[in-house]
DNA sequence: GTCTATATTCAGATAGAC
DNA sequence: GTCTATCTGAATATAGAC
């Protein structure tokens, strides 16, 4: 092995179980609740070595809590919604612990709202395009809030009846609720 | 003024304040940045008070974030469903704050997380036995996860689009969703 | 009944030993 | 490069003065 090499290395590993143990706690407990103290202690290592790695909580977690951008949306609304089901399926087959962070954190930490609405935002605003045109921004921000109530549902809160259904019949069930957003279906009469 | 009475009286006002302040206090902050200090400042009186009133922090959360157990849910599917819009409805309307305070701290403080999932739970069990039978334990969740994110995205996420909009334009838009949710209709062809 | 002072605990961050 | 000790600040909770 190679000294000069096996440093660096060395550094990268612990810094990467740092990271890894960082995504794992910010999603499990949040922002406040997740203490540096913990995070080294789960990585094996020393506060000290997070903060030098680091620089500070707020880094740390900016690191450890990134909202993927998600694929880009495009053609028909009824494509656009296939799309946006398929972004779903995808949240609830695996735990997305990076994303489940920034989510976790929220409702509780500014940063982390920043980066969760910025992140829907900009979904929003690529599938605001793709949508039938009457009222698409609202339809858009309700694709938006509806797939965010079933991934907290789901992994955060655990809601019966959600957590251990297999992903594709939530997808099954969600898939005319996406159709119907899509496209501002008129409602159905509310005496029938 | 009678003093004996006005004793009292001046107790139940400053407890009032104290609840009153507490309330939209873990509203806007959530469990763990909502100081007694903070409460004590906004209720106009000091943290001793607080403490001497309601014995503690937890305390006071517990009778400051209150899930309200909503109307009872009956009928036919389609009635059940527009039961559970109106109830969308109302909480868009105007800003339920005891609810606000309970959810804002639910993804941090596992007291919140458990009562809001003890009144979810209760409204899906009773929602379910009026849904159409098949799969109807996952679709009354799914009522519940989708309801949630909507009181989310305008409340406390903010997003562009929710916010602003009227109640009326959010719950027609919805009114088709949630109909799709109680009956479990077929979803169009992905290729549409 | 109301408010002040303090004990205790614990977190993030820093300096420096090994 | 890695870990220990400590500084600083803030929060709950308590004891007791007015």
């Amino acid at each position: 092995m190679h000294p000069a090499t096996n440093r660096a290395q060395q550094r990268r590993n612990t810094e990467a179980r740092i990271l890894a143990a960082a995504e794992r706690l910010f999603a499990e407990s949040g922002y406040d609740r997740t203490t540096i103290r913990a995070v080294a202690a789960a990585a094996e290592t020393d506060p000290g070595l997070v903060m030098r790695y680091f620089g500070s909580k707020e880094e740390l977690f900016a690191r450890a809590a990134v909202v993927g951008a998600g694929e880009p949306i495009g053609g028909t609304p009824a494509e656009a919604a296939e799309s946006l089901l398929a972004a779903l399926g995808a949240k609830l087959e695996d735990e997305p612990v990076n994303a489940l962070a920034a989510i976790r954190s929220m409702l509780t930490h500014t940063e982390a709202a920043e980066g969760v609405r910025a992140a829907m935002a900009e979904q929003q605003r690529q599938a605001a395009g793709h949508l039938a045109a009457d009222e698409a921004d609202l339809r858009a921000g309700l694709l938006g809030a509806v797939t965010l109530g079933v991934v907290i549902g789901r992994h955060l809160l655990q809601l019966d009846g959600l957590k251990d259904a297999p992903p594709e019949r939530i997808t099954a069930l969600m898939r005319s609720v996406f159709h119907d957003l899509a496209h501002g279906r008129p409602e159905p009469d509310p005496t029938a």
